[in-house]
DNA sequence: TGTATTAATGCATCGAATGTACTAAACTCT
DNA sequence: AGAGTTTAGTACATTCGATGCATTAATACA
């Protein structure tokens, strides 16, 4: 690696490094992204040159993260069940997470700085919807003739929409990171027993609805 | 109702009709707040008398929208199981976003400006993000003893990432009205039908896993 | 009719984000 | 090693969303 990657990686880090100290020290919306970079001794505009937006600072390791899931996806197991296949993927995910956001509290100061400032958390849940659109492009052409598009995306949304309320609730509540990391594991599982249940109503695929239970006499 | 607030609801709707058009005319982003403002013949800061912020336009039905499905909620039927108040909830939200934001094509407009525009895409799922949380809680207070308050966000959040996703690909692909409430509609049962197999790590709620599915030998 | 609300405006300001031109350092090639 | 090329960082200006504040004018109420 060539000494001006170095250095550009040594900004990089100091930015965020002042970011997240800040951060903590006065609240996200409080801080400005020129007191950032006074921080760490760079121009404003250098921030901007690094990432993309000021909640990015927050966000290092979201994609090699959304990657490993996406390989996992990539090269699914012969007769491997689509349950299988998504709970392998979110293994490979969450093990990351915990390996490198969990351990370091960094997940909890996300979580935190979130529940308290609106901004930050549009911005994080945005990020979560692009990761789901990817996940159920990639299921879509890993299984290919046993989905439909709609069908891929409903599934990757309830996963994940099931994961991150699990791991939100949880870090919301103080919980320790290992509790956290059982909760998002467990969230699918937990969300499918409840579900159970659920009335089918048709297949959206072939919407022959008959309209017995909605009062709407359409078509 | 005084002739006061009926001005003041008349100036409501024509920033909103001018936000609308323009916002198909030129695209989310490229539309200024002060051209909607000048289009409604109104003065920039009257807009965010009325709207908190620019994608508040788009969201109109949304707060009213959200209380239907807490009323569900509130008063669960004696005996009824999760799955089937969550399907009632479901049921009451969904006709109400056909009768207004299907039928006219608002629904429509904002996947398909969502699609394209990023920005306006994470306030969107903000929003969504902020639904959940006050369903998750509604839930927690309506089966008191039967849910942790950990259990019902993952379940809620199953459920609307299954219903949100399902509708943003029907609607992405252009599906008419009634097949996109139909995809809305099977979601949740879509769902829970292909996570069936998902393995149960654990309960979340008593953490005391064994380890031995993953790798990581902490605790 | 006189007084208190309050919708709407104008003006100033802040902060995030982007475009452009420029400097200085690091790389490359001979 | 030196000339030329790339590129990280800076300075400056600008756009746009959003908020605060003082003011005006119309409505409501007594």
């Amino acid at each position: 690696m060539g000494l001006r990657e170095v250095k550009k990686e040594r900004t990089r880090d100091a930015l965020a490094e002042a970011a997240v100290r800040l951060f903590q020290e006065k609240g996200y919306a409080q801080t400005t992204v020129a007191e950032i970079a006074a921080a760490a001794g760079m121009s404003t505009r250098t921030f901007f040159l690094h990432f993309p937006a000021k909640e990015d600072v927050l966000l290092a390791g979201g994609r090699p993260r959304l990657d490993l899931g996406l390989a996992v996806i990539a090269d699914r197991r012969p007769g491997e069940s689509i349950a299988e296949l998504l709970t392998r993927a979110l293994d490979a995910m969450v093990s990351d997470v915990w390996e490198k956001d969990l351990h370091s509290g960094l997940a909890a100061m996300r979580a935190q700085l979130a529940a308290t400032e609106p901004e930050l958390q549009a911005r994080l849940v945005h990020r979560l919807h692009a990761t789901q659109s990817e996940l159920a492009d990639a299921l879509l052409r890993a299984c290919p003739g046993e989905l439909s598009p709609s069908t891929a995306a409903t599934v990757v949304g309830a996963v994940l929409g099931a994961v991150h309320a699990a791991a939100d609730a949880s870090l919301r509540q103080g919980d320790p990171p290992a509790r956290v990391r059982a909760a998002m594991l467990a969230a699918p599982g937990v969300a499918a027993d409840l579900l159970r249940g659920t009335t089918k109503y048709v297949d959206p695929a072939h919407p022959t609805w008959g309209g017995t239970r909605h009062g709407h006499a359409s078509e």
